[in-house]
DNA sequence: ATTATTTATATCGTTCACGATGCAAATATA
DNA sequence: TATATTTGCATCGTGAACGATATAAATAAT
């Protein structure tokens, strides 16, 4: 007999590893009309917050390696998102803009969140809830944030 | 000024996504020490509930496609914890058992989803909590499953 | 001023994840 | 029984993720 511990039911990974790729592939039919992926949404994102930022702060905004950030930012400059220019100040820093079409897409998508996050809602998910759906993953992140960095 | 519905800090999905890399990588030294991956030990676990279960079966439990499916069990079989063999019944079927050796990985994996576990909790996430979070990644699972299905 | 170390980014190799498509066995229909 | 459709799995191409490693610029140490 599996032990209980192995249960799929019992695995909050497996929650979250399946409600996050359910989630992104809900996100993709309206990115993909604008040729965007859902990481690349998230570069706009953190790009729309503050532009002109290097490689390594976006990538710690997302919580990402370098070595991930470089291919996407190189992909998403190859269909005009965005440039990459080395810093003036740090000649070993990349510097990432938007470009008029990374900006205007902000406009473009502007229905997303709102369509994402209704389609949601559910008996235990709610704007009651939510709020401590958003504190419990965030203590989980914070958890695992330091258990790797104080490695 | 960037939209309020775009900040990331107000966004579930990014939670989500964020989450689930890192447990996965709170898991990887663990695993790795045994030879395998997150979606491997996945697959062990479907297999420890019930052995010799079609392609199909495996992918429907884990929520992903027979494509990303077939390639993790060859790998899985290449490195000796299952065998593939085509179903006696329906010849179209290929029938995923696990070896000693797969079945053994249970005992030497034991005290993963404890140590995982403990290592979450938190001042938000704590046994009185964790029932309420499995709730809601269950209702947003089940919300997007049918969404999906539907169409 | 040299040399050593750190930092920022990139390259490489492997493993997912998935949309699109292909193929053969099984089943349904004519 | 012949043909059409469905089903189960696989192949292909692309885009992440990430560990390991490389490279060049910046900074620290000698």
């Amino acid at each position: 007999m599996i032990k209980p511990q192995f249960k799929l039911d019992n695995q909050l990974c497996f929650r979250l590893y399946t409600a996050s790729r359910l989630i992104t592939q809900a996100y993709h039919p309206m990115l993909a009309e604008q040729g965007l992926t859902y990481p690349q949404y998230l570069v706009l994102m953190v790009l729309w917050e503050k532009d002109a930022q290097p490689v390594n702060d976006i990538a710690k905004r997302l919580r990402l390696e370098t070595n991930t950030v470089t291919p996407l930012l190189k992909r998403m400059e190859t269909e005009g998102f965005l440039t990459r220019s080395r810093g003036r100040e740090d000649a070993r820093q990349i510097i990432v803009k938007l470009t008029k079409k990374g900006r205007d897409l902000q406009e473009k998508l502007a229905d997303v969140p709102e369509a994402i996050g209704s389609s949601l809602l559910c008996e235990s998910v709610t704007p009651a809830t939510i709020p401590s759906l958003y504190a419990m993953l965030d203590g989980i992140i914070h958890q695992l944030q330091n258990k790797q960095t104080n490695q």
